[in-house]
DNA sequence: TCACGCGGGAGAGATA
DNA sequence: ATATCTCTCCCGCGTG
């Protein structure tokens, strides 16, 4: 099995375990999904990478250690352990969904229309892809001005983890299915 | 030939 | 001090 096939599995193992969680949860302890409402700090509060996948830290944050063990033996990483705090960074995939759900940034990027509402490809603007990277450089507060060249060498490092892939065609790229299940469920307020 | 997007290596910065 | 993760920077290659 390659890195990406493991990650792709671990991903769907991780999926299955947080809705069957979440189902358990809503039922035993009328926890609501999203009692106050999300926004940029609740998101980044709510999501942590675990090796290659994601998985929430918020309300399911307790219980996901001794539980999550049991899905998979893979062990937490330092950082993965100290993102489940405040004052996470946002990382990159995150933001660009937030831009790609946001209809004030189709200029610069969007959802590429497909026969499978949701593949998860998405195109930037080759004109405003600078505008894009100059926003997630700001975001991140970096001294020095991000650009698209440099931003899609972050978004490739996805590849390894299928968080997101590199689509054979200019400027493309695709979320990795269960990646974008979840950015989804937790944009709807479900996680 | 040239511009542009892509891919890889190396290293920086943050954190435990 | 060390290890790990996530970018960030730079350089070279392929393609139209």
């Amino acid at each position: 099995m390659n890195s990406c096939q493991e990650a792709q599995s671990d991903l769907e193992v991780i999926l299955e375990f947080l809705e069957e969680y979440h189902r358990q949860n809503a039922e035993n302890t009328g926890v609501q999904d999203n009692p106050t409402g999300e926004d940029d700090d609740t998101w980044e509060q709510c999501w942590e990478p675990h090796g290659e996948a994601l998985i929430p830290c918020g309300p399911l944050a307790a219980p996901r250690e001794a539980s999550y063990a049991s899905v998979t033996t893979r062990k937490l990483s330092k950082q993965q352990t100290t993102e489940a705090g405040s004052g996470r960074k946002m990382r990159l995939f995150h933001f660009l969904f937030e831009m790609l759900e946001d209809p004030g940034m189709a200029h610069c990027v969007s959802w590429v229309p497909s026969s499978s509402s949701s593949s998860g490809v998405f195109r930037f603007s080759a004109h405003n892809k600078d505008q894009l990277a100059a926003l997630w450089g700001q975001r991140k507060g970096n001294k020095r001005p991000m650009t698209y060249q440099k931003m899609s060498r972050a978004l490739r490092n996805y590849a390894r983890s299928g968080e997101i892939v590199k689509v054979k065609k200019k400027l493309t790229y695709q979320f990795g299915e269960s990646t974008l299940m979840l950015l989804h469920k937790h944009h709807r307020g479900e996680l």
